[in-house]
DNA sequence: TACGTTGACGATAACGTACC
DNA sequence: GGTACGTTATCGTCAACGTA
């Protein structure tokens, strides 16, 4: 019969019960969220009469003498009387989320040994083959076993039922990426498609509009995630990836009136990157001129290419003298829970926030243009002589954004237009990580914020 | 609808045993 | 010890199913 991977796991536990758990590396206890005693001892996820039929289960498993006769109790059809054990069994893979925990530490180490399927793909696979074999990526068996399983899962002969269980369970992380593998491979044309229309409609627009260039993002990015499965097709994604870099570097050099060599380090020049240069060329993108669009859109390529940083300078925001594009928010946006300060220019914002220059006390002030981690060695390297470095600050609708979690998030009830709390959404480039450690700041001890208007 | 999970089946490798 | 043959284990694949 097949084995499933929760009474894989389960049985892995209980055939290597009696060594596992002397774990030091903490593996079984996060990943499982068990010690020796398993669940002869309270379990968060459950009740105790949970943990007593999981209890009397796992004691039957261990008077059986095959592996067969337990996966027959675990799962079988024909085999009954273990219902409610394997409801808990269910309820206590679900709740303590150990499908999703194994498959992120198999693929740390697939990734580490460069054994990912994707990383096979990369390097190349066999005339005639589409989707690596799981073989190639035996060198990194024993790892793998080690991270699930604890830094002593290797010390017994890795046979019998517990060396079967870690293979079903191996199995089934890669049988996931096959999964996302074809999940990609059929997506594939209508994503090109997609983005293809997308870059059109810019192509051809008399008005080009931050909307436009938000589904153009969204389509490439989709476009871009799915082609690293294919990495001999990346004709495509390339020119509209060139593309949507020169409509935005343009937009940023038309607002910023800067040269175009200080924004942009230019890339060697391919065949699709010159078809993407050419094409963008002709797009009239004037409409995106105002600051707060440019730095919206800005914000989102960042998102997009955030594998290369490093090659783009961060447009330089003037202190407080510029007024970043609220006029657009008054004039044409929806209301994003942002509504109450689409007047405000950065100055009144930064006078508000307490952030002078653009930015909190301690804030990190420089950013590397090459790409430096701030965390390696700031004080040589990070230092206004540098000539890698530019000045950061904060970019108007990260400012409006901390503004709106202080306003929200200490309203006790709802009242007409007001609703407590605020939602930050993912992918949308709004910079979710700076608002959150902004808001800390701004509202952290000794703050005169929360006693002021905002 | 996307994504993870399950179950089935065939192919092949590894192992065990009987026989010469 | 070598070989043949049966059994078991492992691997590869894919469609159906379940769930959020």
């Amino acid at each position: 019969m097949s084995k499933t991977l929760w009474s894989a796991v389960l049985m892995s536990l209980v055939a290597g019960r009696s060594w596992i758990f002397d774990d030091e590396s903490n593996a079984l206890k996060y990943i499982y969220g068990l010690g020796p005693e398993m669940f002869d001892v309270p379990n968060s996820h459950l009740t105790d009469k949970q943990c007593q039929s999981l209890g009397a289960m796992i004691d039957a498993l261990s008077h059986k003498g095959s592996g067969k006769e337990c996966y027959e109790i675990l799962e079988g059809k024909e085999v009954g009387g273990w219902a409610a054990g394997r409801n808990t069994l269910d309820k206590w893979f679900k709740k303590q989320k150990v499908s999703g925990l194994i498959g992120e530490w198999i693929d740390r180490v697939w990734t580490m040994l460069d054994v990912s399927p994707m990383q096979l793909i990369h390097e190349g696979l066999e005339e005639g083959e589409e989707f690596p074999n799981i073989l190639d990526a035996k060198r990194a068996k024993e790892d793998v076993i080690l991270v699930i399983l604890g830094d002593h899962a290797l010390e017994k002969n890795a046979r019998g039922d517990f060396h079967d269980a870690t293979a079903t369970i191996i199995h089934h992380a890669w049988e996931r990426h096959r999964k996302r593998f074809k999940h990609a491979e059929r997506s594939l044309p209508k994503k090109k498609l997609d983005a293809a229309v997308a870059v059109k409609a810019i192509e051809d627009a008399e008005v080009v509009t931050t909307r436009m260039m938000r589904e153009v993002t969204k389509h490439v990015k989709a476009l871009q995630q799915a082609m690293t499965w294919f990495p001999k097709q990346k004709d495509h994604i390339t020119e509209y990836e060139k593309f949507l870099k020169e409509v935005i570097i343009t937009a940023v050099v038309t607002e910023r009136k800067v040269p175009k060599e200080k924004v942009a380090v230019e890339s060697e020049d391919t065949p699709s990157r010159k078809r993407g240069a050419a094409r963008a060329q002709k797009v009239r993108i004037a409409s995106l001129a105002a600051a707060g669009d440019v730095e919206e859109i800005w914000a989102l390529y960042l998102q997009l290419f955030e594998t290369e940083l490093g090659q783009l300078e961060v447009p330089h925001v003037e202190d407080d003298e510029d007024p970043s594009g609220w006029e657009d928010w008054e004039n044409s946006s929806e209301d994003l829970g942002v509504d109450g300060w689409r007047e405000m220019d950065n100055g009144t914002l930064n006078h508000l926030l307490q952030f002078p220059g653009g930015k909190p006390m301690l804030f990190t002030e420089f950013r590397s243009k090459s790409g430096l981690c701030a965390w390696e060695d700031m004080s040589k390297k990070f230092v206004k002589e540098n000539n890698d470095m530019e000045q950061l600050s904060l970019l108007w609708h990260q400012c409006v954004g901390v503004a709106a979690i202080v306003d929200k998030i200490w309203l006790s009830n709802e009242t007409e237009g007001d609703i407590p709390g605020i939602l930050i959404t993912d992918e949308v480039g709004v910079g979710k990580t700076v608002k959150v450690q902004q808001f800390r700041w701004v509202s952290g001890p000794g703050s005169r914020l929360r006693e002021e208007e905002i």
